[in-house]
DNA sequence: TCCTAAGCGAGACGGTACGTCTTGTCTTCCA
DNA sequence: TGGAAGACAAGACGTACCGTCTCGCTTAGGA
């Protein structure tokens, strides 16, 4: 394993880590799109040809560190038990994924600027997408869980999928409007905000007139 | 009105038709940024100068019909009374936009390839930007309609911009999925669907043990 | 003849000779290559279009001027009896050509900014190569009558194109200067200086010991 | 000396010959005007960018060979003894710039392309100019020594400005009809012949009665 | 006096060339 | 051996002119 990266010469790291500060940066100021090979390399004090040397293009160099994150991310999650996931971290309010999704805005706000940066579809929409799609993972992941081993009696009165899309979608939502506001509220408290809405429904939320169907 | 335009030779129109036609075609076959003006003019049988004479850029030329369908939207939830946006269409199942959100859906399954292209965030993230913002002043003006005119009793558990966002992201969820998918289910079907997750909550949709607290 | 132009509209002319002129100006403004069409049509107060009604293109339009100066200069020689040529207009110092190189000069001072563009080699160097190439002609021609009429025993020092080419460079030479610095002498003048030189030669006109042979 | 070219890759002098060679034979082909970037590159097996890498445009690589040119002229003149002007290299006919123009006229044969096109005016008529500045200042060099170290009486019967001009221009006449005919005469020849026309005058050349005045 | 053929303007269109920009490859040299 | 410097090809870009065409308006001269 590993054979390749034998022995990498110390200034290895210090370059691509020069490049990868270089882009994130200018990708804050300028845009994906804007950013040219030039721009990076300049701002980092290397020559064009050095990118070339360590990453094949642009977006090369995006998902390394994308990739990282994402990484980071999900090793973070799955180092908690999964008995934790309903009731913590607060047993008063149980619900399914409560700590998982704590931990994914604690995440964002530790690593606000690359978010960011993948909230605002830079590094083609493709990472988007990927988290995206480990969200719905592990919902159903979660709901297969619940009627396999819960011996709840299944009937999904919305498909999974549907119902995944939609907290998938208003996970990010909430989400891109928090970073993008400068975290007005701590993890936490967004977090439980999340939930709140997600479990109880816009109708308690709001104080709207209960639907006269029961839960389905 | 239309005094800026005139006398726009016949076949102008014709021409900016083809333009478009054939950029929307080679975005879905290839993606926006692997589009070429070439491409373009070559598709609609054009010279490349004649695009020029149009449009500025690519950009120009898709918000072109970006804003035409966003001011058709607009304009179809504009031409519907408000007094039957909570009853209709389904008096039993009452909620504030329930008609404007089967518009929403109905509109997007007769444009679903633009739409398509919207979501998947081709025409440089502005116009899903733009959508967002449309559904978000939307439900703003609703929850401050009736804080006004309904008096209710203002106790807000969660912030109107947290909802807001909630909302137009879970919206957005569900309909990318809905079109990626091929239209799984009629747009009124859907619409329910989604209506349903949003005002009862997960817990009641996926019969979860409730939480201890109220609505607010 | 003329079977075509039936019926001329008197607007015709009036337009041909706004383009006329406007060319020429901007000609002498900024140069034959950086003339546009619109440039003339703007100054003449005319739609591109109509432009293209009337010459082929840029190079079209100019020959026209040119070729009308050429035939008006060609003209004004013919019509002087050749018994005229050699003594005219002044016997005490006769030689060939002395009257049409007074006419040219004169023809020249008459059309100075014509001259000049040809002379600067804006209308394509072809012009200049036509002007050249009637003097030549004039030239040998008048050879041509000397060694047959005038029985003078031909012993050619120098080839008869040698010369030719010699005179008509000598007198390009002069007229260039003459009009580029705004004709510093009457036409009369500049012509009789020319002869002078040429007839006279460098050795006596600039005092120097002459050479050692004879005439030939 | 030199600083500013720090270190060139050796492969940009090949680019260049190349771009220069197959330029001057386009040129020859088609005429200035008519070759473009592309004709140019394509002939010399480059790519277009190339081309910009080292030139600004069309004229500028022209200029550069063309500089070159009267550099190396004008070196191989300054570079004779000025003694030797007058008498070399016949003796038997003394005259002014004698060896100059026989140097002119073997300079121009040994680059007769290269004068073809300046002699055609295809290098924007600049160069044409230039090289007739230079004649023209040598002309005048010439004649203010003689009327300074030669105590020649100055009675100058023909203004210095007349008889430079006229001397360039018959210079240029020769010199384009000897290089357009593919020099019928060796350079030595030609030179004596321009002289003999230039210093004895036409009168004697061809045998015409003497014109009544002295040389002044 | 009408009416009709022309001159004319406006502008769409295809085409060619331009000069610029960015990308990715490759080569050579330097530390 | 990693990096800098830079030549090079490829190809898209947006601009500038060109010459052609179509469509209507205007206007002058013959019916």
């Amino acid at each position: 394993m590993e054979l390749e990266s034998k022995r990498i010469d110390r200034r290895t790291n210090r370059t691509r880590r020069q490049l990868r500060e270089a882009f994130l940066a200018l990708i804050l100021e300028k845009g994906y799109d804007a950013v040219t090979v030039e721009d990076i390399t300049g701002r980092a004090d290397l020559g064009r040809t050095t990118f070339y040397l360590h990453y094949r293009d642009k977006n090369d160099l995006l998902l390394e560190s994308l990739e990282a994150l994402v990484a980071d991310l999900t090793g973070v999650i799955a180092r908690t038990p999964i008995a934790d996931w309903r009731t913590s971290p607060d047993p008063q309010h149980p619900g399914p994924l409560q700590l998982p999704l704590r931990l994914a805005f604690q995440h964002a706000a530790e690593h606000a600027d690359l978010y960011r940066i993948i909230l605002r579809g830079e590094g083609r929409t493709e990472t988007i997408e990927r988290i995206r799609q480990i969200v719905i993972e592990q919902i159903n992941h979660v709901l297969a869980v619940r009627v396999a081993e819960e011996q709840v009696p299944v009937h999904p009165t919305v498909p999974p999928e549907v119902f995944a899309n939609f907290f998938a979608g208003a996970f990010q939502g909430v989400l891109t409007w928090w970073l993008e506001n400068d975290l007005p509220y701590p993890p936490t408290e967004i977090a439980a905000l999340f939930q709140k809405i997600l479990y109880d429904g816009a109708s308690r939320v709001l104080g709207l007139p209960e639907s006269k169907t029961g839960p389905g």
